[in-house]
DNA sequence: TTTAATCTGGACCGAAGCGGTACCCATTGG
DNA sequence: CCAATGGGTACCGCTTCGGTCCAGATTAAA
């Protein structure tokens, strides 16, 4: 249902806290005491996250994790795109590997990317920096319009 | 990887069609043909369509399927609502029924609202007609920004 | 009245993806 | 040399999704 993966969804909550945790170096099982995630889950996630460039990691005794950046550089989509795989909504967006089976008679052809590059913008717009610190909107986001969009 | 359900996909595509087909009454196994679309998937998403009122269904012989509102007043969201079930990103957001396991010591709280919400603003904006007509943009969309989202 | 076309609702099953876990190797500071 | 920590990979059970099928209700037309 348009769901976020559980891994993706602990990988921002990682990046708030290591935000939190100022600049100061923090192992895998500490991270996974303050934030109450499973231990092995957090590690597999800052593997990724270091992968992809996000968090820089210190190894032998006394290592641990740090984010890469600022937080205010660090966009959710980013995240999303590192753990989860690029964003793309359907086989036929631009960007795709796979090829949309119906491509050939289908009334809507690429007209799928203008969703996705909307998504991508909307995701773009909110940084790690938002989602970790208390208070400050920052962005005035318009009240998710009056259309229903729930059940 | 935060992809739309393959119904979901057809099922915006036989709503683009319908909108395109203008008033007449089209049966399901004519759908079906035109988008090439499997008959069987195509008759049991109509039903769901129906259930949400975003197509008339007319029984009997030469019966058939209609949109139920003009395709500018249908937004995609609303479509994705319909079949995958309303926008809920992550366990903690508002309106998801579930709860989150960490809510107690997770560090954004319920600040995933502000990422659903620019989401479904993002899904409201766009309708039918527009995917369904070959030109207009009708929005401006800049461009889908610079912030890379692919791997 | 009879017939045929069409929608309605539900049940069913196989396959793929995801979440979670475990193991062993590489690196580094003490 | 040793202990602590990250790095990488492989594995497995469960859930969900996509796709199919069938019996029943409804209505226009012959
Ligand atoms: S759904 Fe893929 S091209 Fe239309
Ligand atoms: S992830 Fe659910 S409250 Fe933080």
């Amino acid at each position: 249902m348009l769901r976020l993966s559980h891994l993706t969804d602990y990988g921002v909550v990682l990046l708030s806290q290591l935000a939190q945790e100022a600049p100061a170096l923090v192992t895998a099982p500490g991270l996974a005491a303050s934030t109450g995630l499973p231990a092995p889950t957090v590690a597999k996630l800052l593997k990724v996250l270091t992968h992809a460039g996000l968090v820089s990691s210190h190894r032998g005794a006394a290592g641990g994790y740090t984010l890469a950046r600022s937080p205010v550089c660090i966009s959710v989509g980013e995240v999303i795109a590192a753990i989860d795989g690029p964003l793309a909504l359907t086989a036929c967006v631009e960007g795709a590997v796979e090829v949309c089976k119906v491509e050939s008679s289908c009334p809507i052809r690429g007209r799928w990317s203008k969703v996705n590059a909307a998504l991508k913008h909307a995701l773009s717009e909110i940084s790690i920096a938002e989602l970790a610190t208390p208070g400050s909107p920052v962005h005035d986001m318009p009240a998710a319009s009056g259309v229903a969009l729930s059940h």
